[in-house]
DNA sequence: CGTGTCATGTAAGGAGTTACATGATTTG
DNA sequence: CAAATCATGTAACTCCTTACATGACACG
């Protein structure tokens, strides 16, 4: 999976903008994948190059300009292509955890102060995820009700392994201080 | 986070060679971190010329030679500093995640294919992470126990969405049917 | 004597991020 | 008129992965 075949999945059902997509990428996608706009205008010329897609200039009232691009029959088949490929494995890298895990060498407010960082993170995208589920959920097809479930159990599970741990660290503080 | 924080990390306790870094990170650290060999080796040579870490070579008897690096005063300084800098957002990148939300493009029999196998994937993480952890858990200290315990109950949260979703995935074909 | 594990490294390339650069238009 | 939003793009750089390359030693 890269930025192309992301922006191909996108732009099977709407024709976008390169800012356009770059919003989407910032909702339901977020959370399984993200990328700026360093990629995504490249992109879009290479592909557009290579006529997986094509560009039309829209004029817009009270708005720049901005260049609408539309999928080809063979970004179609590119992007059928995609997903009849072999799955690749996730990836997931936190510095949180990190942190967490060398939490030894630092001292116990800093690990709280972690924990209670990565809460605010954790429930700030999870309630943001919700919000937009709640949204849309009545218009997704099953497929992206189930990608977007997953996403919402995974936050929820994150938040209460947090939550306890927060109470691990304090009983164990009291417990030094008798 | 980079190799360097996390190679420091690791040698804050236990002097090691490349080999045995890398092993490292196939166990605990795996979920939330991974490298490979063409990092690793390049970034020990690096901080050992920065002067981060020493090397030792070290004979073995019945196995080759191995570099076994330890990390200087001015290493743990570093890795100090690192600890205690702002802590970045997490990545994570699915690909199975992406298949999934595209999912109203492909047949019904492909997106249950896609589903098992994420279902044998996070299975298998889970009983390695936990196997692993059943085996420390005493030794390990609190903070460890709780980044650990985030990733079980991550894992077992996927698990329960997955099984949910291939019921719902079977409930609407039957619905179909008829 | 072949296969597996231990062990170290390099080189080329891929895929992205960050920072920079620009500019139209709306809204307060 | 200042700030926010809409909109597009480039260039330098970072970081990592993959593939290649090598070789010691053990075990069956």
């Amino acid at each position: 999976m890269n930025s192309q075949d992301v922006i191909l999945g996108m732009l099977m059902k709407k024709s976008s903008s390169g800012y356009e997509i770059k919003q989407s990428l910032e909702g339901l996608f977020n959370y399984f994948y993200q990328s700026s706009y360093g990629t995504i205008y490249p992109t879009l010329s290479r592909m557009e190059q290579e006529e997986l897609i094509t560009k039309e200039n829209v004029q817009q009232e009270g708005k720049p300009n901005k260049n609408v691009y539309t999928i080809t029959e063979f970004g179609r088949a590119k992007f059928n292509a995609y997903m009849l490929s072999p799955v690749e494995n996730d990836s997931f890298k936190s510095d949180f955890l990190m942190r967490l895990f060398f939490g030894e060498y630092v001292g116990y407010d800093k690990v709280i102060a972690w924990l209670h960082e990565a809460q605010r993170a954790f429930q700030m995208n999870l309630d943001r995820l919700n919000d937009l589920f709640e949204h849309e959920k009545d218009y997704l097809p099953l497929t992206k009700i189930i990608c977007i479930q997953i996403g919402l159990k995974g936050y929820r599970a994150n938040l209460e392994a947090i939550a306890e741990g927060l109470v691990q660290m304090e009983q164990l503080e009291q417990e030094k201080r008798k």
